[in-house]
DNA sequence: TGGCGCGCTTGACTTACGTCAAGGACCGGC
DNA sequence: GCCGGTCCTTGACGTAAGTCAAGCGCGCCA
């Protein structure tokens, strides 16, 4: 397994096959300390210290500010307030909390959740490095909960910026749109797989949306290391634990993937896909 | 059944009990042949000629412009597009389709749809007058087709004038990011309701909703007249037709509601909204 | 490095809801 | 006022996924 360093996306803060975007030996040594296998074996250019910029960031291309032109992107960056990072199964914001603003994970990986009156959760997103969320406190307060999945921070849009920023950048206000367009469409989607699809289909989707969003992020797209529980997919999907766990041993049967714990191989991606929009649902 | 006139609230364009709002002999000819009880015995006061404001609707209270001052009325007013009315079963738009704008129900309802890839449907939403949709196409295309259920009308707002609106009157920014955000939230609570809840849950919660929104708009809260197919309405909540069907009989057995064809008369709202959030789903 | 607990797996059994099929009611058009 | 089609209802039956319970093992912490 290549240890083949990309060393100048290390330097501008990411590792392609990590989740480290905010570098500082800590996080490093801690993240290692998580991550079982070692891709970083890396000898230098670690305690580099920096206050990220967004030009510097190597998720630039993905996050927010991509739809700015460079003298935008400086106005923009002057507004973004870097959070220190998180530790895993905390809360950046609650249900009913004051809506603050929008954030951007910078590393790591988050959930979103809503709790039914009766106290039951129910998963509504995961994001990853580059990804926006938040965009439900809009009205006023979030309805959603955003909790930590592993060691992770995010950047903040507070809301005061927001209301400064979409006068004088148009292009960051239609960004905006369009991106809670996408939450509205990816929301829409799931309720077609929560409600059409059988449980084989929804859990292949899932690892396909994944193996994507890995890849586009410079990791790789067929070796993942989940950083969510069992049982955060399984409520994500509609599906108790008991059933992704056979479904993960299917799979496994039919040389589609090889799931071990929370590492996922995926060895026949194409099957994956057909298994998706396969031959309609229930 | 009274037939107790509003008259005034008629003038203004729309009758509480029925759900025409652009009156027109013509229209209210149509839709009384649609109707199975007569609320509406109505002698004069029909063929006014009018090009409704929103000042003059009687939407005004729930409608986009609620948020306004009254000079900001006046400004948003010429913005708005009145369409003319729609027959059922027309598509106002359709998946893929350019974002033109979004609309607002002036008379009838809507339903949105998605389809997968497979040509199979999902409900999205149903939209009743006063309602805005249409945030999914922010995003340059809509993702979701949205069609009459009965005869109908819209304004739209299109998108050229939001991007000048929303420059002028901050406070309209606010209002849309607010539906936008409440969009995300009822799609969210769907996705609950889809993967927590029971079938009688998710039915009880569908005719609470129903309910609440009806009264909310000058109409019976326990008198509805539903514009939707069984079909739709299991569509909506994951389940199929039979189960709907099976539903409504077991609510006429416990008397909490009673349900024939597509009157409904809810006659325990109570036990309904128990049923809802009662003791856990699945 | 070793011990403990949570998270995961596996099997046996249950059930809510879907599927299939047939008949009935309503509605709109001629 | 009759006829055709669509929408709705009802019953019999099947099954995908849930529930319950028990044991295993990874990974976190001392």
């Amino acid at each position: 397994m290549a240890n083949h360093l990309p060393v100048d996306r290390l330097r501008r803060g990411l590792c392609t096959r990590c989740r480290i975007n905010d570098i500082s030996v800590y996080n490093v040594r801690k993240y290692l300390s998580n991550v079982g296998f070692l891709y970083v074996a890396v000898s230098s250019g670690f305690n580099i210290p920096m206050k990220l910029t967004c030009r510097d960031c190597s998720l630039a291309e993905l996050c927010l500010p991509r739809a700015l032109s460079p003298d935008d992107m400086e106005q923009f960056e002057t507004m973004v307030d870097q959070r220190p990072a998180m530790a895993r199964g905390n809360f950046l914001y609650q249900t009913g909390d004051v809506f603050g603003g929008l954030y951007a994970v910078k590393s790591g990986s988050f959930k979103t959740t809503i709790s039914a009156s009766d106290g039951e959760d129910q998963v509504t997103g995961f994001y990853l490095p580059g990804e926006l969320f938040g965009f439900d406190g809009f009205d006023d307060h979030y309805s959603c909960s955003a909790v930590a999945l592993e060691h992770s921070s995010v950047c903040e849009l507070p809301l005061s910026s927001i209301d400064q920023l979409v006068v004088k950048l148009p292009n960051l206000r239609r960004e905006l749109d369009r991106l809670m367009a996408r939450e509205i469409t990816t929301d829409q989607s799931m309720l077609l797989q929560l409600s059409r699809r059988t449980a084989e289909q929804r859990l292949a989707a899932f690892l396909v949306s994944l193996s994507l969003r890995f890849r586009q992020r410079g990791f790789s797209g067929t070796e993942l290391r989940l950083s969510m529980s069992r049982y955060d997919i399984a409520n994500y999907l509609g599906l108790t634990a008991e059933t992704v766990s056979r479904l993960f041993k299917r799979l496994k049967e039919h040389h589609l993937a090889l799931v071990n714990g929370r590492t996922v191989i995926i060895q026949d991606f194409e099957a994956l896909h057909r298994q998706v929009h396969g031959s309609g649902g229930r």
